[in-house]
RNA sequence: GCCCUUGUAGCUCAGUGGAUAGAGCACCGGACUUCUAAUCCGUUGGUCGUAGGUUCGACUCCUACCAAGGGCGCCA
């Protein structure tokens, strides 16, 4: 608990019941940043209201029975009736030593750990990774890695598209090019080009398609050959996305693909179930389930279908087997969906029937991490210039090259290997940081230059300030560790809004994963490497006025460097240390 | 037709019921014999889509409308 706003939160809700009594129950004493002080309390107002009181007087009150000696050097009373702290600066001295000793930068710990499933990523097999699945992995990534950083159980889930009609065409597809040439097709990762082949035959010939078709039977009833044919397709493109996934430097891994197939033995027990609950009725040959407040385009009551007029069943059936799996073999009290936006009926109608039927009971919850898509310049879908989806693969590589550019021209004297390793940090860095940085509900706008610029909300620039850091240590030849409990002087004005940036960590990151929205964090990141740069050209560090001031300043860019190492860390993304 | 999301500076975006709505880019003007100028400091720029309502107080909550995007029965 090192943020003081959070400390001192707690000593005003305790001088608002004080004053309040029960009045003073259901009334908002949160301490908010502010620009008028380090911080106000409104809820003074709000009390008066209730107890027939004026503000300012409840306010006074307040302030006589808060206990704040030994943390602010001011409290007063301003404007209507709000309250104005100004914290003490051996309090921030003290909080920064307890932020810089704890095990987690100051970051409380989640008070009871959950087991949280999150589902994301989720490629489909035989198709290229594209720009589409870009926020899907990175947001998730970015969330796995807070959830596990605060001390929960995180399991990741790849929901890999391997499944469905689309088999039996890629199936024979596979057989007409032979195993050994088709291997090394996708091996390569030219899966559009294979997919491609696959669907030009299936649309032009009738017998390919009977031959497709057959083969989905086959595969449906198992039918060895099939599946092992079958098989061949996954595990190519699971080592192609793995390939991917290492580039993009996000955890996802072979042993955390959970693909549709991997739900079929569950999906007519899926039925069964609801069924046996009496929520399943037939509608037009299929059995589907009405669940309440969904309506259709003529106001009819819009069905979740579970299993098809042809006896097949469909993604919802596969969701609500993973809703049951997830809630009854893992165990997990928290379903994340980092899915699109798009989505969002589906998936309330899915989470509405797994608790009709009861497998979803308070207070396990499903959430969907909802997000928009990444636009080009023109405000449409990205696309290539010719008009075709753009391959992840690709797009990545472009990021490291632009990255390297710019390394190259900065920076010149680096050695090749150093500069390819920063130009890939820093490329991937960007992609990511862009992705991550705008509320994820919106669609965003792709823009090169500014995802790499120096300047504003980038990752380059979070990233140059971890490097400036690390460059001063260099220079003092100083290790990093001595300096972590000495207690810092708070005196130049920079120096104190630096200290108050850094002991906001634990608020920043907590607000980020309570909203599931990894820009709030970026946005604190942004202002902490803001609040440095501007510490950094005020306040010399190697040439400091006196050896405690050296020290201090030192202590409170080791602090910085780290905060800002472990916050981009659990973005997903690299803090090198020279750039 | 119903439902969901979005609408904030020229552009890209933040903004927790609280005081005077903030950044970056762009524009203009400053600061490098200096711990990395890949930076910093300053100026300019707003009917918060529109109109009502709730509230001591609304960009924030509610209602209606406008605009853009998306969803709405056997694809996933």
């Amino acid at each position: 608990m090192a943020d003081p706003i959070v400390y001192v939160a707690q000593r005003m809700a305790v001088a608002f019941a004080k004053v309040g009594g029960s009045l003073a129950d259901g009334i908002d004493t949160a301490v908010r940043q502010s620009d008028r002080a380090d911080a106000q309390v409104n809820g003074s107002l709000a009390l008066a209201k209730a107890m027939g009181a004026t503000p300012r007087d409840i306010a006074i009150k307040i302030l006589e029975v808060a206990e704040l000696k030994d943390v602010c050097s001011s409290a007063e009373v301003a404007g209507p009736g709000f309250i104005n702290l100004t914290f003490a600066n051996d309090f921030l001295a003290r909080e920064l030593v307890v932020a810089s000793t704890s095990e987690k930068l100051g970051v409380r710990k989640v008070a009871s750990s959950r087991r949280v499933v999150i589902d994301y990523s989720a490629p489909n097999v035989a198709k290229e990774m594209h720009v589409g699945h870009l926020r899907s992995t990175v947001i998730g990534d970015a969330l796995v890695r807070m959830l596990m950083f605060v001390g929960n159980t995180v399991v990741r889930e790849n929901h890999v598209g391997d499944w469905g009609t689309p088999f039996g065409m890629l199936i024979e597809h596979l057989v007409d090019l032979g195993e050994t040439n088709a291997a090394e097709e996708l091996s390569v990762g030219d899966l559009d080009s294979f997919y491609r082949g696959a669907r030009k035959k299936f649309d032009g010939s009738e017998e390919f398609q009977i031959r497709a078709r057959t083969r989905v039977v086959a595969l449906q009833s198992g039918d060895a050959e099939t599946l092992r044919l079958w098989k061949l397709l996954v595990a190519e493109s699971t080592r192609y996305f793995q390939t991917i996934y290492e580039t993009l430097g996000v955890l996802l891994q072979d042993s955390d693909v959970m693909g549709e197939s991997a739900y079929n033995a569950l999906l007519p027990q899926v039925a069964q179930r609801l069924s046996d609950l009496g929520l399943l009725t037939n509608s037009d040959g299929a059995d589907v389930v009405f669940p309440e407040g969904f309506t259709n385009r003529e106001n009819q009551p819009l069905p979740l279908i579970i299993r098809k007029t042809d006896g097949g069943y469909n993604y919802a059936t596969s969701d609500l087997a993973c809703v049951i799996d997830r809630v009854e073999r893992l165990d997990s009290s928290l379903l994340l969906y980092v899915v699109g936006a798009p989505q969002a009926q589906h998936l309330q109608m899915v989470a509405a029937v797994a608790k009709q039927a009861g497998w979803l009971q308070s207070p396990r919850e499903m959430v969907h991490v909802a997000f928009g898509n990444v636009l080009g310049a023109d405000r449409k879908m990205l696309k290539t210039r010719s008009g075709d989806t753009i391959k992840l693969d690709a797009l990545l590589t472009e990021a490291v090259e632009r990255a390297a550019a710019a390394v190259a021209e900065k920076n010149p004297e680096l050695s090749a290997d150093t500069r390819n390793e920063i130009s890939r940090i820093v490329g991937i860095g960007a992609v990511k940081y862009a992705d991550l940085s705008t509320d994820r509900i919106k669609d965003y706008t792709f823009d090169w230059e500014r995802m790499l610029s120096f300047d504003g909300n980038t990752s380059p620039y979070l990233q140059y300030a971890h490097a400036r850091i690390c460059s001063i240590f260099r220079r003092a030849n100083v290790d990093r560790a001595s300096v972590r409990k000495v207690i810092p002087k708070i005196e130049h004005k920079a120096e104190r809004e630096l200290a108050m940036r850094v002991l906001q960590f634990d608020s920043a990151l907590w607000d980020t994963i309570e909203k599931y929205s990894p820009h709030r964090l970026c946005t604190y990141l942004y202002d902490l490497a803001s609040s440095f740069s501007s510490f950094y050209e005020q306040c010399s560090v190697l040439k400091a006025d006196t050896d405690d001031q050296r020290s201090s300043r030192l202590m409170l860019c080791d602090l910085t460097a780290r905060v800002m190492q472990a916050g981009l860390d659990v973005l997903g993304i690299e803090a090198p240390e020279q750039m």
